[in-house]
RNA sequence: GCCCGGGUGGCGGAAUGGUAGACGCAGCGGACUUAAAAUCCGUUGACCGCAAGGUCGUGAGGGUUCGAGUCCCUCCCUGGGCACCA
């Protein structure tokens, strides 16, 4: 492969034009173009028709009574000062054929641009080069717009703003009190990475191996307060809503993932100081020796309903009698009066749950069915997914940062005792603080914790397991605190392993995943011939003979009291249904997804329109003072002291407030994704200065139809979108539930790029496995040193290919088509220049045969044209089937071939029959071009006026199929047999499944197949093939 | 580890369970040209065969079916996302 893109730029000079001169063109006085292209000339017409689109207005958004509508939107763009690539283009061209074609299928469409402004890479960038972000952004935004323009895209520029407005972000600001009103807006303080030398927080990038990147000083956590949207209250419905929207699927199962609903219980643990309680290690199991009881003896007799309703009464005081003599502290009036327990056999049930629990030495207060806290004792909670493997907890264990550590520790000091234990725990929970998320969370590290010298109870065998701090266990999910079961989780497992904590088996594992996880130690102990039923023992004896944890929802529990023999569903039904009854927690759902963070301590972002008062009461800047404007000053470098820049800026942060009193503003500024979940919204009304929209519009053009961009916003952008959305539809303002109806997005544009191998002593940035060198310096070095990689196009990699060099060598309609041609939507493309020479050809042969057959050319030939079908108005027909379905479902680069072959059959019938002048042969002319305007509106309308038709291919009508048209008369039947094909015959199209018969045994080749063999069956087809099945 | 994609000629790719390789790139042969470029025509999955024709062939292996690139199971490779989320 040429490793130079441009290796094969076309040397084709832009001659001027040869026109043949035995078709002079039209006569007509429209003085576009006054001789006729035999070939694809783009610098003889392209740019002359962007300036007539451009000065007819031709892409204004039309809002017609009666019309469809149709919403066309490409994501929302940062400007960046590299400008486009033909890579962005990818993005923006197909979305501008379907939204031309909807045009001209008589749709209303809007299909607006706008640029994302706001933001850090500006902010940095303008620093970088000491001036304002405002003018630069302009400046981006100007070169932006040039290159969209020269490609063609038919945006309707008088729609377009950028976010960074005072006339749009007023409007962001009123977004922001809506959801302060509604409480989804909330400060509190986070943590951040925090360097105490510097005074300022640190980005994760900027933190080094736990130092700070510019210092060294080791980096810790710190909290400052942060605004907040409180997106978790919406995660369920982001998570349903998945369902109604046509998204590909695999960002949706990345929005489900982000979300990450997990079903489980979450249940209160007490913790115990001393060892009197029942240990794991004591062998007095649940249900067995001492717990074979009296009451598990009822309980049993319950079970089997070996006492009826009407004795119900009796046996409960009955039942109270015994449980008080077990010295159980049940204090209840009554339980007969239980409400909401009605069957006898749930009281009991509800009795002997509390049975288990105070044996455990919890006390209740049956009034309120609310555990009490022991006055001595604690409680922490804990949320599992995995409630039936509660019989195996061996262990529980605390995040470092979680508030009951603290406690226990108080409760060691009141003590007086544990002084050992107490600094280890210290000083664990200080390494954790200094450590950074990065290496907290770095891979295959090894657990590390700390055991605090407390016990928890296992409420359902009244087992004490200890307690230890670990940071495996995040502060940030569930409680911060689980129930360990190594026997059942990976990660458990590893932690018993490393500090010795026994693992209690909980499954019997089946025979494959014994021989497959043996540990090398009982293969070396000569074990490794051991039959099945002795490794299933001796992990029964001790499951740490085994390398992993056993994870299986489908086997039957063992040593799980009540539950042994059920499995997940059940077990966890059965187990959650008891916790509840007894007060000790309830089923849950809990979201991984956190709340948005919208705080930046940076200068260029749309301002939080709040103030505090003297007591640092908060207050909403009231809406007709909107928009609270961002100063224009001279310097706005993030401060040292890790606030906003604007903190120091006077005249800013000095206000009143809505009372009248004086203020202090808030400093900070919201992040740019706030702005981007509703830029939508306001292309519907961009210039309405009295609202954010006005309903009646957003009603007309929402939810955006087709929403086309990169899928590395899956999550982000997307999600928050959705979310600002649902409040907004909460609240009246907007119709829909949900922005984006069909999301699509497309494939990455890669450049190829050399890189060198590193010399001995240089370093590999992460992921890389090379050193990013220029084309000049790949040329300058020895070939061996050199390798080239296919990576994205970007400035930073000096791979880019720009849409002005492509359309200087190539044309724009060119290479609009290569884009669609190239590769499907979204598929990755590897892109070089060849490719944009094919395209280049097909159009000078569209060129071609149009200038051939224009002299030929009827435009009355609708009036002309017989009903019946001859082969060229059935390729027409087919054609524009074909390239209709192919963009409205996004398989541009079908529908480019789709014209390709159109064209090809034209001229093989040119070829075949001379009667150039039949109607069919207008109709077929004339469809071409329309079919070609959304890929190629350049040459289509170069065309078009060459065919002597005033105006733009965008103003006529889409060309309609008719499917009687389209349909061969003759097929090709293919003849199989045994599902081999052996011969093809050509019948009617109406042909009978019995003549398909007859016509295929009548072949010689299958006749010849068939020799010495008896057909058993005939399968036909109609329309398709004959399978004759014979042995 | 988990969750999504994707593996089809030299290359990009096409193909509602029904003739695998459309369309294009590159290659080869030819026409035009003093020549080249451009353009046009033909040809191009592999193997066997003079030909007619045959055999094989969509990452690997199984299965369902009259028929599988397409559906099901197992596995391999590859791109992306998430990742100590209980």
């Amino acid at each position: 492969m040429s490793s130079e893109p441009w290796a094969q730029r076309s040397r084709r000079e832009a001659t001027p034009s040869a026109s043949n001169p035995n078709f002079p063109g039209r006569s007509g006085s429209r003085g576009y173009n006054e001789l006729m292209l035999d070939r694809y000339e783009p610098k003889q017409f392209e740019e002359a028709w962007r300036k007539r689109w451009e000065d007819a207005d031709l892409f204004r958004t039309r809002e017609e009574e009666g019309r469809p509508k149709f919403y066309g939107l490409d994501f929302f763009p940062y400007p960046s000062g590299a400008g486009l690539s033909v890579g962005h283009c990818r993005n923006y061209i197909p979305t501008d054929v379907l939204c031309r074609m909807k045009f001209m299928q008589g749709y209303n469409v809007l299909h607006p641009m706008g640029f994302d402004a706001f933001g850090l890479p500006a902010e940095n960038e303008a620093i970088k080069r000491k001036s304002h972000p405002a003018p630069m952004i302009d400046q981006y935004a100007a070169t932006y717009k040039r290159q969209m323009d020269l490609v063609g895209i038919s945006y309707d520029w008088s729609r377009s703003f950028k976010s960074c407005e005072p006339s749009y972000y007023r409007w962001t600001q009123w977004i922001f009190e809506l959801l302060y009103k509604k409480g989804l807006a909330y400060r509190k303080n986070a943590e951040v990475n925090w360097c105490p030398k510097d005074k300022t927080a640190l980005a994760n990038e900027e933190v080094v191996g736990g130092l700070c990147e510019r210092c060294g000083t080791p980096v810790e956590k710190k909290a400052i307060p942060q605004w907040y949207f409180k997106i978790t209250d919406y995660a369920q419905r982001l998570l349903d809503d998945l369902d109604d929207i046509d998204w590909p699927e695999g960002i949706k199962a990345m929005q489900r993932n982000w979300i990450g609903r997990s079903e489980g219980v979450q249940f209160r643990m007490r913790v115990v100081f001393d060892p009197g309680t029942p240990s794991l290690d004591s062998d007095d199991r649940a249900g067995s020796g001492e717990g074979e009881s009296e009451l598990e003896a009822l309980k049993r007799e319950v079970a089997a309903e070996t006492f009826a309703d009407p004795d119900a009464e009796a046996r409960i005081n009955e039942i109270k009698g015994k449980l008080d003599a077990a010295s159980m502290e049940v204090h209840s009036s009554d339980l007969g009066e239980l409400p909401g327990f009605d069957s006898a056999k749930e009281k009991i049930d509800m009795a002997m749950a509390r049975a288990n629990i105070e044996k455990s030495g919890r006390s209740f207060d049956l009034d309120d069915f609310e555990v009490v806290k022991n006055p001595d004792g604690l409680t922490f909670e804990v949320f599992t997914t995995r409630i039936d493997t509660i019989y195996g907890v061996t262990f529980a264990v605390l995040a470092p940062e979680h508030p009951m550590v603290d406690q226990i520790i108080a409760e060691h000091q009141r003590n007086g005792d544990q002084r050992a234990t107490i600094d280890a725990v210290q000083a664990y929970r200080e390494k954790v603080k200094r450590e950074t998320e990065t290496e907290r969370t770095a891979e295959g590290r090894e657990k590390t914790g700390v055991f605090t010298g407390s016990y928890a109870v296992n409420p359902a065998n009244g087992r004490r397991v200890p307690i230890w701090i670990a940071d495996y266990v995040l502060m940030g999910y569930g409680t911060g605190a689980i129930m360990a079961v190594p026997a059942g989780d990976q990660r458990d497992f590893e932690f018993a392993v490393q500090f010795g904590i026994p693992v209690a088996p909980i499954q019997e594992p089946d025979e494959d995943w014994l021989a497959a996880n043996r540990s090398a130690d009982l293969q070396s102990t000569g074990t490794d011939g051991v039959v099945p039923s002795q490794a299933l023992q001796r992990y029964l004896q001790d499951p740490k003979l085994f390398k992993a944890a056993f994870i299986s929802k489908d086997k039957p529990l063992i040593n799980a009291g009540e539950q042994t023999g059920m499995k997940f569903e059940e077990a966890s039904k059965s187990l959650g249904e008891w916790i509840e009854a007894c007060g000790l927690g309830q089923r849950k759902v809990q979201y991984r997804l956190r709340d948005w963070l919208i705080s930046r301590q940076r200068y260029w972002g749309c301002p939080i329109p709040v103030c505090y008062g003297k007591d640092g009461e908060m207050m909403l800047i009231p809406e007709n003072q909107l928009p609270v404007e961002l100063p224009d000053v001279e310097s706005y470098e993030p401060s040292d002291d890790g606030s906003s820049p604007l903190s120091r800026i006077q005249d800013f942060v000095n206000c009143t407030t809505p009372e009248g009193t004086l203020g202090r503003r808030e400093t900070d500024t919201m992040g740019g994704f706030a702005c981007s979940s509703w830029y939508f919204l306001r292309f519907c009304d961009p210039h309405n200065d009295d609202k954010a929209w006005d309903p009646k519009r957003v009603e007309h053009w929402m939810p955006v139809d087709t929403y086309v961009g990169g899928a590395e916003h899956a999550v982000m952008h997307l999600l928050y979108a959705r979310f600002w959305t649902k409040v907004l539809f909460d609240a009246g303002l907007v119709p829909v539930k949900e922005p984006f109806q069909r999301l699509r997005n497309q494939g990455q544009v890669l450049g190829y790029t050399p890189y060198r191998k590193p010399h001995p002593g240089e370093t590999l940035d992460v992921g890389e496995d090379g050193i990013l060198i220029s084309r000049e310096e790949a040329a300058a070095l020895p070939e061996g040193e050199v390798f080239w990689k296919w990576v994205r196009m970007s400035k930073s990699k000096g791979n880019v290919v720009t849409p002005e060099e492509a359309v200087d060598a190539f044309g724009a309609d060119a290479l609009r088509l290569f884009e669609l041609f190239v590769a499907p939507f979204d598929a990755d493309v590897e892109w070089t220049n060849d490719g944009m020479n094919g395209t280049a050809r097909f159009l000078g042969r569209v060129f071609k045969l149009v200038s051939e057959l224009a002299p030929n050319y009827d435009p009355t030939w609708r009036s002309k044209i017989p009903d019946a079908a001859d082969e060229v108005r059935r390729a027409t027909h087919k054609t524009i089937q074909r390239a209709t379905d192919d963009i409205e479902r996004f398989a541009f680069n079908t529908y480019v071939s789709a014209l390709m072959e159109f064209l090809n059959e034209l001229n093989d019938l040119r070829r075949k029959g001379p009667d150039a002048s039949s109607p069919s042969w207008s109709e077929a002319l004339e469809t071409l071009v329309l079919l070609l305007a959304p890929g190629a509106p350049h040459s289509a309308d170069e065309l078009w006026s060459s065919l002597g038709k005033e105006g733009f291919t965008y103003h006529a009508s889409w060309p309609l199929s008719d499917p009687k048209l389209a349909k061969d008369d003759v097929l090709t039947v293919a003849v199989q047999v045994n599902g081999k094909l052996r011969d093809t015959v050509t019948l009617p199209a109406d042909a009978s499944k019995e003549l398909m018969e007859t016509e295929a045994l009548a072949s010689g080749k299958v006749q010849a197949h068939l020799e010495g063999l008896t057909v058993r069956k005939v399968i036909v087809i109609p329309g398709k093939l004959v399978n004759i099945v014979a042995n």
